[in-house]
DNA sequence: GATGAATGAGATTTCATTCAT
DNA sequence: AATGAATGAAATCTCATTCAT
């Protein structure tokens, strides 16, 4: 028997993909430096990604799904308003800064390969279910909120996300903690003004 | 003071340059194809500007030189809160919509270059006198904020501007209106809300 | 004005193309190797030229164009028997031989690409027609081969000229010209006889 | 006298770039594509022979053995004309067909390995004993032909047999059975004439 | 000043060969 | 003996920049 694919090395080649693309953009990364980085040769990436494209997607999609997996097992957790604040600032931003490194690829690349809509949606819709736990369940709407206000809510939830990513992504590399603690608490001062919470919620 | 280089050429380049590196991007955007936008030969482009880098610099520059004239305009113009939201959600908005093709760059080489944060603080900060007219001159304090939440309400505006900065850059490029349109709303409703308008503002 | 497209330099690397790909092969032959050959650098070979297919094709449609050009010629010139065979094997032994690098790459690169029926049968309708004239014009048939023996003759032209090209192809880059001579003498021959020429005309 | 290696493993290799060198030539013909053809990993190739370029050469003298030894079983039986001609259009150009795809890679690399000469001599002098069973034994003359056309018939013998294997190589990948037939015509008029058979031998 | 042909460094990708399993 | 993952040299092609015209 050969050597057989070694385990975690598929895995080593996306975190250096994730922080070399994140560094310099999908262009500007060359596939050798990856390959070093993940402590490999450079033809060694092709024996795990068909191409440059390919591997682009798969470190994206990969911290896309890290990112809103916590997400929506923080929804899924039912938590009370308190919990719920903790949670979200603490697994939720940590989720954030990990994915930031490849943030700031979305705009030109990540867009062109459509891997930010999908991703967003689903990251947004996790969001509101968190603000909102009742409207969670489709078609549920014992909710204070009505559809026209939950339309307006969303696309605030969308703005938020956008700049916290955003902001993350141009936070300095060197202390990242400091920044996302500032983000921490825009945030929630924004979250639990109006287009978020129900109204008559920051009375 | 006759220049010898024949005028509008310089804008004629940059402008293609801010269509072009809005398109694909520092290192997809190839010089020659900046200079057919632009009407002339590629040589020429080095006429103007002594590299591609230069050439990106200068129309990033151009970009957020336009966008915050625009800003700071309004916030100069001291109109009461009705004209001044009309004018922020026309002129402003228009101003970010123009700006978007740069900000798809901004995240890796804009901030590489560090053509971002001082840029976007100034942009911050005309925004911020235009929501509180009377804490425009540094150091005047008449304001109903305290300094504790002027800093935060400078970060939530920053998030904001970056958010809505990020939502145009993401609009498809077909229907640009219908998606600013919708951005405009949202902007509204959270800009009257309490991190940016003082306490009880919307009342 | 720029440097104009120097003239002849198109030449030359259709000289470089034609001598390295028939030296190696289509694979083999490395561009910067074709470039180095024209005095060049390898990127410019990429002015003239959009991609090594298409240079390989160019090098070959031009090798048929003047091998063609030159049967064409001597069946327009309609010479006696006697001066026919001098052209023939003058001038027409010429342009097999230089012709005869990229002969050798005819059998797998150029078949794949289309580059050898359409001008095979170019080539080996001039040497019908040399062989026997009368019938040159489509549908005239005074001649003394009947339309069975006409394709038969066909037949054995297309064997000649490829044992021909085949055997050019064959010989040492050291002396070709004493290889050309001999088969000279082995086309006379196989030309003379009844396939080609109508019956009777050896004796 | 067992060999430990699996007994006709080699055969299938051989047989596999025999079918992958023919249809691409000898760079574009991918070892791993050699191993999959043959049913094998691409490691195991190297257990039976030390590179690409040895395969290459076995397969092409594996080709030529067989279709040689075709023509001399052929001339060593001793036929009659009739029988012969029938002989040597049945199973010489089955042997021929079968040897064409390598034909593909003789110009350029088989001939640059030194793997034509020799081979197509054999092959010829097996062909000239054929049509003159006389003359076989080295030195033996009592045949009708003097020396000057016997060197002149060989020649025309080597023009003859390379024009059909160029012709077969030459032939589509579909119907090669049809074209086959059509040049056994087109070789028995060109062999019957006169530089092949003694003078008079048509008649 | 303008042009665009020429340059050559650098990027992605392929593939013969090795060798741990 | 067989496997196929790993290697890294090499090959094609792109493109910022220069410079003869």
């Amino acid at each position: 028997m050969a050597r057989s694919r070694e385990t975690g090395i598929e895995d080593r080649i996306l975190d250096a993909a994730f922080k070399i693309f994140g560094e310099r953009g999908f262009r500007a990364a060359a596939v050798r430096d990856i390959a070093a980085e993940a402590g490999i040769s450079s033809g060694s990436i092709y024996t795990y990604f068909p191409d440059k494209e390919d591997l682009f997607k798969a470190a994206v999609v990969r911290a896309w799904g890290k990112f809103i997996r916590e997400l929506e097992g923080i929804a899924a957790e039912g938590l009370g308003r308190e919990e719920l604040t903790s949670a979200l600032y603490g697994r939720g931003f940590a989720a954030f800064g990990a994915a930031s490194p490849l943030m700031k690829a979305m705009f030109v690349e990540a867009a062109k390969f459509d891997l930010v809509e999908p991703y967003l949606d689903r990251a947004c819709a996790a969001l509101d279910r968190i603000v909102e736990p009742e409207a969670a369940g489709a078609g549920t709407e014992p909710s204070g909120l009505g559809d026209e206000a939950r339309v307006r809510r969303h696309a605030a939830t969308r703005t938020l996300v956008l700049g916290i990513l955003a902001s993350i992504a141009l936070l300095p590399e060197a202390g990242p903690q400091a920044g996302i603690d500032a983000l921490k608490e825009t945030s929630a001062a924004l979250l639990q003004r109006e287009p978020f919470m129900a109204a008559g919620g920051s009375t």
